[in-house]
DNA sequence: TATCAATCTGTAACCGGTTACACAGAGTTT
DNA sequence: AAACTCTGTGTAACCGGTTACAGATTGATA
């Protein structure tokens, strides 16, 4: 690979003159633009950018981490990111930390050493005060970390109520719930927003919530015992996707039908909530609109820009399909 | 952040000391290294990576280039390469290429200015010659790109003509196939296997073969085309998961049912294909074995020992569910 | 005792860029 | 004509590591 060496020395200049036309910094005189210009074609020449991070002491790099790109909902979001972080110059680094505070602290002290720009993070676990020591810009996706650091969250409560509302609009009597785990937030958000809608029913019980772990055994395992316990339940709000598509699984098991028996709304609006039959009727997030957002909010962190907002809290959808 | 300067002020070494201790090579009294690592907890030293890179010319970073991060098929692999590496002291920089080749060339481009040790890449559209002037290790997922480029594959033909096998098995007497794309290798050996297996038959004709884009979209357009040509299909082998779903998705829609009237098999094995209604019947790959085989090849080619085979051809699994 | 190998350490060059600074020449202003 | 500004350029320091090389010390061997 040749060097800003070999350039200077073909051009008949010195580094700091091809340095400066590389960067269009400082003054260079048209002869010797042209001169430069036409060495770096010749040689095929690309700047190193290993030397450029080295001394800028940044390397147009940002960390994405997730609890698990295999969970169906982050693809989407890294898709978005890469994409927006594609087209404005940086690259994206990927991480799995599957909540695991020790991998998250490794992970970040390499994104450390690697003069990473920035780090848009997805994660129930980390704490405020881990993200302090990390000195860098982050965005923290569905959840605020810190006060005052910069997040991207959805109306979850709000989702949640719409969800419910229409369970009730469509004629169902007795609600239930499958929610999310006791300590991630956005579980805790969708079943307030389910508890305001149908908590105050005569029927309600508590016990027309069931905990799962936001996958598909867990929730079959809750909807089954639900159901048995509960045998005129007629509606399910599913606190996610992935755990209404069980809902359906177990209905279907009990020999019952969805939507007559039981109608099911999900929350994510995640590709295969397209696949499933019946479709699944989900509060849909605007995945990519939020991973686009972060991206951009991110750079602008990096460039030191001021940012007018620190918290973007977006609009949620109700995509109606055929399980109610 | 503590420089190897600080760190050999404190300890009342010269940084070549240091360095020694860092990287346990040449001689260091023992004396010597009880200080420097003293001073290393004190200041919180971190060796800085980029600075390590540039001299060294490699950054413990690979690229990962896939199509899509949101076909479900590459999330897994994607999991799997981050695993392997990460536990081998790698970073991932993930990159979706679309199947573009500027796309591909700009990415190539700029993981050679970052030093890249390395690249997994999964992609119909990359050139061998292009391939060649990129100069470090590359491992190919899915496709031999050049002969002699490591690569790792599966039985495509031998999976599909299991699965054309199995649905006569069960007694299927008109098999119609949909396949993918002209310019994808894995379609072309599917659909070979297909036709090894019933290509022979009295009852064949060319119109049992229908063209998917391995989407849902044209897939199920595809198999509404099929079913209204031949109605007296009564097996389906889709070329990928996807490809099944939509055809699920279109039998039901002519008011058929799976797999009573059309028996359905898939390929690829995504976890999308548990999620459906039926159960999707599938060859299933083995994709995190098949990324993590490529990250442990890649590391032992950058590490310079010899890779004893370049080509692994790994096995495909029939699993049976409810769609046949 | 002279020679030699093994151990230990520091100086300085190097990786490939960026940029502060000094300097030179041309054109303007006073 | 002196002083000043604007333009153009090169030298060398710097980013934070690694390592070749030289020199010093120690103990063993001839």
């Amino acid at each position: 690979m040749a060097s800003i060496k070999d350039v200077a020395g073909r051009a008949g200049v010195s580094v700091a003159t091809v340095s400066r036309v590389l960067n269009d910094k400082g003054y260079v005189s048209e002869e010797s633009r042209k001169k430069v210009q036409q060495a770096i074609k010749d040689l095929n020449y690309k700047p190193n950018a290993v030397a450029r991070s080295l001394f800028n002491k940044q390397s147009k790099t940002i960390g994405l981490m997730v609890p698990d790109i295999m969970n169906p909902f982050f693809p989407e979001l890294a898709r978005a990111v890469e994409d927006t972080l594609a087209e404005l110059g940086y690259t994206v680094i990927l991480c799995n930390s599957d909540e695991d505070t020790d991998k998250e602290q490794s992970y970040l002290e390499m994104m450390m050493q690697k003069y990473v720009d920035g780090l848009i993070v997805s994660s129930n676990t980390l704490s405020a005060e881990r993200v302090k020591e990390f000195k860098m810009p982050i965005v923290s996706m569905d959840r605020e970390i810190a006060k005052g650091l910069p997040s991207i969250i959805v109306e979850n409560k709000k989702g949640a109520k719409m969800a419910v509302s229409f369970l009730k609009e469509k004629g169902r009597k007795r609600i239930a719930h499958i929610r999310g785990p006791h300590s991630v937030g956005n579980a805790i958000d969708r079943c307030e927003g389910y508890r305001e809608v149908v908590g105050g029913e005569p029927w309600f019980k508590e016990s027309y919530i069931a905990y799962g772990n936001y996958d598909m055994k867990t929730s079959i395992n809750a909807t089954i015992k639900l159901l048995k316990l509960h045998p005129e339940i007629d509606g399910i709000f599913a606190a996610n996707d992935i755990s209404a598509i069980g809902a359906i699984k177990a209905v279907h098991k009990l020999g019952k039908k969805v939507p007559e028996d039981v109608a099911i709304v999900g929350f994510d609006g995640i590709t295969l909530s397209e696949a499933t039959t019946p479709e699944l009727t989900t509060i849909a997030q605007p995945i990519y609109e939020m991973g686009e957002k972060a991206a951009k909010m991110l750079v602008e962190m990096i460039k030191q820009q001021q940012v007018e907002q620190t918290i973007y809290r977006l609009d949620v959808q109700l995509i109606e399909r055929q399980s109610t």
